[in-house]
DNA sequence: CTAAAACCTCAAGTTAGGTTGAGGTAAAGT
DNA sequence: ACTTTACCTCAACCTAACTTGAGGTTTTAG
């Protein structure tokens, strides 16, 4: 017996284009909630759908699920987000897409003086001398010395 | 014995800012090369730091590994690529990142009138209805037709 | 009432891009 | 000569973000 006004998995897998197996991972990561009926199977409030649009919509941006999980909990606790609660959020989000989109133009900018040249001097290279703040993952730069004598 | 104008895998590691380890992993992906001495081990001609370069500019650009490896393939074979096949690389992907930065402007710029409405709105949201050609791995945009009645 | 469809849990597998460690060999420094 | 450093292979491990499958229960449709 499902109650108007509350989702199964599969109809919210169905509505939200995720599978099955995807909400159960959200939920598991604590990205979505969802109770259980008398037999054990999830029931969703229609809320969990915007959740999910926003997840969607955050990792096509490149956010990960853990940022996403914490700009979740940075929302009123207790509440069911409003408006300007997901306002906020995109708000946050879009300053970081600008920045991330800036970061790939000056990327994009120095390639072609930069791999084009046919010397790859690094010294004064942004791709190599980034103050990698968006993506640090490497170990810095390294100036390649032998190649930059162009 | 390391004779001038080759280097060992750990000479390419300090100067390249790789590990050895990521070098191994480079090689048996078939992005760099190299031989071998009487000893078994590794030896690589200078040329292999541009390559490294190469690989970590592009890497930062947000393209694969696999990706890389596909455009070192379409160089011309044999010989070692000039100033001007790492130029045409160099451009491929300059074009790749441009669309890349389009393609993320749209999504900021839509984030704002589709999360922040409060309401999400689907049905002229570039965030949802993208034909995704550069990231498409989600089972495409889907209507999440309970919200959409703004 | 029965059979199919949907759901459950838990473990293991997947891809990308590496890293770490064990056990053993080669080269270099003194 | 001997000891340390560098290198070798191979297997296993790591994170992210899921997917797949096995084995079993619940719901729903006819």
């Amino acid at each position: 017996m499902v109650k108007s006004k509350e989702l199964t998995v599969g109809k919210v897998a169905d509505r939200s284009g995720v599978k099955v197996s995807t909400l159960h991972f959200y939920e598991e990561k604590g990205l979505i909630h969802s109770w259980r009926n008398q037999g054990n199977q999830r029931r969703y409030h229609p809320h969990v759908l915007r959740r999910i649009s926003v997840i969607k919509a955050a990792q096509k941006m490149g956010i990960s699920l853990a940022s996403i999980k914490e700009a979740f909990e940075s929302l009123p606790d207790g509440r069911t987000p409003n408006a300007d609660d997901w306002a906020k959020l995109s708000r946050t989000w879009h300053k970081e897409l600008t920045e991330r989109i800036a970061y790939m133009e000056r990327l994009r900018d120095s390639l072609t003086g930069c791999i084009g040249c046919g010397c790859l001097s690094m010294k004064n290279c942004p791709i190599y001398n980034e103050d990698d703040k968006l993506k640090s993952n490497g170990p810095g730069a390294v100036l390649l010395e032998g190649l930059n004598k162009c």
